[in-house]
DNA sequence: GTATCATATAATTATATGCTTATATATACA
DNA sequence: TGTATATATAAGCATATAATTATATGATAC
């Protein structure tokens, strides 16, 4: 019998293998405090767009993050319904604040933003 | 020049990428609360010894877990020195407790006891 | 010493992963 | 409309991973 508070280890070696990839760990430490689109997540990583959309992928499939389009961007934000949250959350917390890329990109005129 | 920063996301993909394996979180989960010997991970995981033992060398390799000969015998446990251990450490608590695994050897007599 | 038990390592193989290039789709805009 | 822009998908390839089998090491028991 399951706990509710504690988390299925097949699911959570799951998230943990998205999770060690330095790429999509980056992502999510970005998404904790931004939301992001694709064309600024290939400017903060310099990889081409179809790597960036794959990672994006990856991490939408088990549903740590989810998407929405405003106007021609796709945004990405963490899917903070997920069951597993609370430990994706922690984790997060352990890792080092990534906002110096938002401002990078921002002195570089490459934030999008859509309000 | 590398950030401080940097070189924290890379080394905690690397741990999670370790732990993105279930018979190596479940190692991790287990060894929270009892110190395993090689044999005793085998018994659970009913798997080759050297497979268990590649996965330990794994988690070893990076410092997650030390190990210390008694006896006949090698045991393995986490390492609470490791400079990630505070990360590891909240991981772990919201893994499912594996106590029922540790009661099973026991009762089939395959707990190995240096006392 | 020699045999045995516990563990580690090496070589091999099958599968998984992450990138690339090429192409498809879908919205925006002229 | 038609074209440009943003993103997704597919196929192919190189590398990484996790298992297996075979063998080595190292401690203990006789």
């Amino acid at each position: 019998m399951k706990t509710t508070e504690s988390i299925d280890l097949q699911k959570a070696s799951q998230i943990f293998k998205l999770l060690g990839d330095k790429t999509r760990l980056t992502m999510m430490k970005l998404l904790e405090s931004h939301d992001c689109c694709v064309c600024e997540f290939v400017a903060i990583f310099k990889m081409s767009q179809p790597a960036i959309s794959q990672h994006l992928r990856k991490l939408r499939d088990i549903e740590l993050v989810k998407e929405e389009r405003r106007g021609q961007w796709i945004f990405y934000s963490i899917n903070q319904e997920h069951e597993d949250y609370p430990l994706i959350s922690s984790v997060l917390k352990h890792l080092p604040d990534q906002g110096s890329s938002i401002e990078k990109l921002e002195a570089q005129g490459l934030r999008i933003c859509c309000e």
